[in-house]
DNA sequence: TCAAAAGTGTTTGTTATACACCCATGA
DNA sequence: TCATGGGTGTATAACAAACACTTTTGA
């Protein structure tokens, strides 16, 4: 039947199995966590939160549905970052895996017993764990473009709170009064006349993320890779 | 029928349409400019070089076997940059589509028809005017951590041509003895013994990629967003 | 009044840019 | 010998880190 070889039928998109997969991170004990489930069905005993597309479904809302699942809540935010499709192992056995990171509160992590430092992960499919290496990854380089830290914190906060989810975050330590200026320089915040009392000590003042200039300021190039 | 209720049932991973979508990228006049194919299917007349995964086919390899067609021939990189399955409309008619993005050396480039400068590229179908465009967001991010500008050039080249390349993929100006110093700096580069005369002109030395050091010098916060 | 945490000023070293200059070659 | 492109030294400004210091509270 040549009416079948018809230009659409030549590239018609072929239906393959594929697994949306997320990485959750909260901040537990100053140590960057990440959510992981029990698996059943894989060889491993943990995973990362995954499952199929529904019919219909777009990406992003099946993200958001299984990150609610897995947490009981939507989480701060939800970015896609990664996508995986060769020989290493799903745990589902799809062909193409879509990996989103998400952000959740500390309080909104509460004590489930999947929370793990991302520092002692156990053993995850091949796959899943490429997919975590590689959105802690993008976590590192998105940090700087995109205001990701501010997700985790409510309106408003100390400036101590803000440099404490930037460590946690990028998993070392920043100098306080470098921080402060960037931060000055950059315009992001504005100070609120609230303070906030926490144990002894001096109050610290309150801020809101309330960014008011973009510096259009253009830097050199910075080389920065490690060998091939 | 309760014992079709088991959990590998639950989790399966469904099979959905999938496109491969290929953003190749060259520097044509010093511009960039990215390889369109005419669309026939489409609403659109030029349309991201694109396609259905075969069977058992991995995803780099569809991305290899789709960029060789459109090109005639391997590009000089290819990387996996963003994923949308969302409610933009995709050409194919694709649920989630996959972009990848390849770098082409000027010489295997040559003088086909689609190349367009990215700066005036037509109209595309929703889907792949967003992947195209968060593709060269990634490039400009992966530029500083990967060695992009290398696999545009010869095993040896100039200073001058190393620069025009990251010019060119960066779309700025970038000044001469900084951008030496920066480079020197870095360790990733090392001078040959042959130097080449192009037309009048004191003659250019010759130089390799050659990196020999990781810088492990950890920077501050920059603080580098626009407003949300 | 002391400990603790917030917040700031000053100094030092590094890095990027601007600018000026020298070098080597072909026309 | 002059125009052209390659290549480098120096001054200035921006910036990050280290360090020391002051401020403000609870115990």
């Amino acid at each position: 039947m040549p009416a079948r070889a018809t230009p659409a039928a030549r590239a018609a998109a072929r239906a393959i199995t594929l697994s949306v997969d997320v990485v959750l991170l909260t901040p537990r004990d100053g140590r960057l966590s990440v959510l992981l489930a029990e698996e059943p069905r894989g060889r491993e005993k943990w995973a990362l939160p995954w499952d199929g597309l529904r019919a219909g479904e777009e990406l992003p809302d099946a993200a958001l549905r299984i990150a609610r699942r897995a947490l009981g809540a939507p989480p701060a935010l939800l970015e896609q970052t990664v996508t995986l499709g060769d020989a290493r192992k799903h745990p589902g056995g799809a062909a193409v895996s879509v990996a989103f990171l998400g952000l959740v509160h500390a309080e909104t992590a509460g004590d489930a017993p999947g929370w793990t430092p991302v520092a002692g992960v156990p053993a995850l499919a091949r796959r899943q764990a490429q997919l975590l290496e590689e959105s802690l990854d993008a976590l590192q380089r998105r940090i700087d473009h995109a205001p990701l830290a501010f997700r985790l914190l409510p309106p408003t906060f100390t400036l101590t709170e803000l440099q404490a989810v930037y460590e946690v975050l990028l998993g070392r330590a920043l100098h306080k009064a470098s921080f402060r200026r960037a931060l000055q320089a950059a315009f992001l915040v504005e100070p609120t006349d609230e303070w906030r009392s926490e144990g002894r000590g001096r109050p610290a003042q309150l801020f809101r993320y309330a960014p008011r200039r973009r510096r259009g300021a253009r830097r050199g190039v910075r080389f920065d890779l490690l060998a091939e």
